[in-house]
DNA sequence: AGAGGTTACGGGCAGCGTAAGGATC
DNA sequence: GATCCTTACGCTGCCCGTAACCTCT
């Protein structure tokens, strides 16, 4: 019998995903490798494991029996490096996905506390929208991602981070008239604000049309730095979170326009799957999670002055 | 983290034989391979769990910790190896230690049944008296042993197997007189029967000392077969189970004696550490329990007559 | 033709056994 | 000096990644 933790992580993951392939990009590997595991497995035990199908492969009943003590393996496995492993010792790679939001907010102070509690673990960090940060997640190309709004997959894990208001932003020459800003006022202007898949601009949409009249430009755009540049050019009215422009905003050259209009607030999730073994995974979500309560207050505080 | 399987297990017999050495025997390996293997489990946890001891090595706290969760995985795989792994898959050496009376009586059958069951294991196969097998099994040098009476170790588990009686064996041709033959008559002969670290010699001697006259000379001998060979020749009595000379018995060549002098029956176990993933051995160990009760019936049946 | 999995092959590295080197009693 | 463990070193064998192949739909 020659079978090890390996082995059974691969298995674990070809069972959940139930496709090699998927099982391959979740363990950081190659197709091939996944195979080998797999018929190495099965070979050990002198049991079929896996149906393979043309779409998608699916446990035989040895496999599903096997996969139970996986599961219990794997945690205890996981247990070892919470309770017994120093912190320190910890090593790895985390893929990890982030809204460009975070970015301009704590991403860096997060960056920074792994390192220092984690000095061998590699943060491999992906930024895009939330709407891909989703697929990646479900496809297990990514360990972790901080994004908008919870993912209602039942494997997945989702922790509250922070609740950024919205709020049409301007350049401060640009002159709007008289506060508070009516819709009529502001769609005069192009609206400058996150992508067409993304959530702030369904709902930015969804208010300006519950409005009634016709729709305004809108301009979309993936990075929220260039949104940021563009409204500092007076090229349009932005609507994005003010967190992530605490500076230009302390220097006057972009200001909040009062507006009646109420527009959700983004709130953030840290979601990962729940896997055994992923405990790294967990405490750096968890870290995640208490920086994006300090930050969120911090700001909040800001926002008021 | 990386770690696995066989680094549990090679942790989890430090732990319990307390030192390196011991545990390279146990798992058929050199020392310093034991001490790769912890060295890599202590760098990995990036704790320390074994106290280095000049004659003997013990647990930190955070070994011990780690022994609960060793053997709760340990366990686990066994479990896997029993209920999901196909029987002929099995596969590895199992060290057995034998007294030399099942030699001559179920062994070659029980042998026989273990590579039919399981054709990819090796039983490695030592006769030796049941003192020296009691003290392998202790040291972790054999796997499992067949020998006289439990071993009463905490941690040995006993299987009871099958009970010979003793009897006093003659040569067909020598005469001692009319039967039953007393003690008297038989202290005339030298007495040939097993070493004399073993249980039949010191109940013998006990027996004839019991007697309160002069101890005749015993011939011991670590060689069953030898003692027989002695017997056919005439140079003695021997105090043997009758079991093993069957087929002596049968063409008239060795005769048992009927005397009054009650002694002790031998009785056999099957005994083997309790160990996790030790499948393997507690399979051979329940075969050995169901041959040994058919064939100690059979043999009981043929004496009868 | 494209997705899913297997087979083939070469390079790198981990783990084993041998042998020599401390440490502790 | 005896016991116990660590360190050093060469070697083998495994495992990984690349690439080509097979097989369904």
């Amino acid at each position: 019998m020659n079978f090890d933790l390996r082995d059974l992580e691969v298995f674990y993951w070809v069972a959940q995903l139930q496709n090699f392939r998927r099982a391959a990009e979740r363990l950081n590997t190659t197709q091939p490798g996944i195979s080998q595991r797999i018929s190495n497995l099965e070979a050990e035990l002198g049991v079929k494991l896996i149906e393979r199908g043309a779409r998608s492969s699916v446990l035989t009943p040895k496999g599903r029996q096997l996969l139970d003590y996986a599961e219990r393996i794997l945690g205890l496995v996981a247990d070892i490096t919470r309770s017994v492993a120093h912190p320190a010792g910890l090593s790895g790679v985390v893929r990890l996905g982030v809204a460009e939001t975070i970015v301009h907010t704590w991403l860096s102070e997060l960056i920074e506390q792994v390192h220092a509690t984690y000095p061998n673990v590699t943060l491999d960090i992906e930024v895009d929208v939330s709407p891909n940060l989703r697929n990646a997640l479900i496809e297990g190309q990514i360990d972790l991602a901080f994004l908008l709004g919870p993912v209602s997959d039942p494997r997945m894990v989702n922790l509250d981070l922070c609740r950024y208001p919205l709020a049409f932003v301007a350049g401060a020459k640009l002159d709007l008239g008289p506060e508070p800003i009516s819709l009529t006022q502001l769609t005069a202007q192009p609206i400058i604000t996150y992508p067409k898949t993304t959530r702030p601009y369904i709902m930015l949409r969804q208010v300006l049309a519950g409005a009634g009249r016709a729709m305004p430009r809108i301009y979309s755009n993936s990075s929220l730095s260039t949104i940021v540049r563009m409204t500092l050019d007076g090229i349009g009215v932005s609507v994005i979170p003010p967190t992530v422009i605490a500076k230009e905003l302390e220097r006057g050259e972009l200001r909040v326009l009062a507006t009646d209009i109420q527009l959700p607030d983004l709130v953030f999730t840290a979601t990962h799957a729940h896997a055994p073994g992923g405990v790294l995974v967990e405490q750096i979500a968890q870290m995640a999670e208490a920086i994006a309560a300090g930050e969120s207050g911090a700001q909040y505080a800001r926002m008021n002055v």
